[in-house]
DNA sequence: GATTTTCGCATAACACCGTTAGGAATTTTA
DNA sequence: TAAAATTCCTAACGGTGTTATGCGAAAATC
């Protein structure tokens, strides 16, 4: 069995904090200015090393992207998770599920936009995977409510593109100042949705 | 009366002429290559002038976007409107407002991302006047469907939402694949949510 | 008709961007 | 101690939006 040198363990350690710092670097930015201005030069100014070292931990700058769209994705299944266990009814599931949806879309709107290239600053886009990872408690509450009706995924793209549709509209700036007002709007239809079950 | 002098309204007309080719070629290389890939240098080497000329007609280049923005949001409600006058049960009308929407969206694919700033190119959004007109069909046939339920305003952005959201999810590649598939899926979220109402 | 003014347009530059090549200095290995 | 490898920087390439400057030609004025 080979022995690591302590030197090296510490130069892993290093490498995974400068990885970690780059992330955070890049997420900062975003919160502060918006993914645009987001670049490699500042992201570098900020971990107080030049450009090329970014390199060394990410391929390019669309893989820091991806790497915090999927922290995103981690995120909210979480949260999504968390909100279906605090109701028992399934009904009352969708709509606790929908809510902490809207909610955490707009506290983690520099996640949001790069989970659904909001900003339009990915190039290669999400994969369905994660949609249907993120969303799996939604889907087996509406195999619960559903129980005759169309098929699983029609509701399962139904509700996605509910959710999705009212947060891009009122976060990309089309419905800017109307969000409590769309929120409601928002769950009232996922009322409707349910009822129609 | 002042008398405009020949070679003044020459003038005038070549202007026009420039900035509709200004217009026509940005539009052509968002079809060509996506949005991301359109610059001022590209469009003035397409019309034969330096990129300097181009500011003599346009602000920046987002007044640019912003044109073609109020240009697609016109076509796209009068494609709707043709689609609901043919036909005449308002179910019916609500169902072709949608489907002509989706194929409209995915025909005019550079205008769309424009007017819902898809590829992240606009740094000003669209004004929700823009929403309101052009889905005044649809608020129309929600108020002769809807009779007795829900508000206006709470319909017409579930609508909104419902449409927006699966177009957009297919279109920045979450779904990419899946587009007539979602499509279906779209039209019979439709047909329970006029079923409702 | 000559002179002045205005107009149309290009050259060149500024400040930024993502990315990469090459090399210096330091640290690890032999 | 010499060789090898690692770490990191400087400098550059080709691209971006945008603007200052100025030249030549056309139009307006005298």
């Amino acid at each position: 069995m080979e022995k690591i040198k302590p030197h090296k363990e510490r130069r892993l350690k290093e490498i995974e904090v400068l990885k970690a710092a780059i992330l955070k670097a890049a997420r900062d930015l975003a919160i502060e200015d918006g993914w645009p201005k987001v670049s490699i030069r500042k992201i570098a100014a900020i971990i107080a090393y030049t450009p090329p070292v970014i390199y060394e931990h990410f391929k390019n700058k669309e893989a820091i992207l991806i790497e915090l769209e999927s922290h995103g994705f981690r995120k909210l299944k979480y949260a999504l998770e968390e909100a279906r266990e605090s109701q028992s009814d399934p009904v009352e599931q969708l709509l606790a599920i929908s809510s902490t949806f809207w909610d955490w879309a707009f506290k983690n709107a520099e996640y949001y936009q790069v989970m659904f290239n909001l900003d339009g600053i990915r190039s290669t886009p999400p994969s369905t995977e994660a949609l249907k990872d993120t969303g799996k408690s939604v889907a087996e509450v509406l195999k619960q409510i559903h129980l005759f009706s169309a098929d699983t995924d029609e509701l399962f793209f139904n509700w996605w593109a509910m959710m999705h549709g009212h947060v891009s509209l009122v976060m990309s700036g089309q419905l800017r100042g109307m969000d409590s007002q769309v929120k409601r709007h928002m769950l009232g239809g996922m009322k409707r949705f349910a009822k129609a079950l």
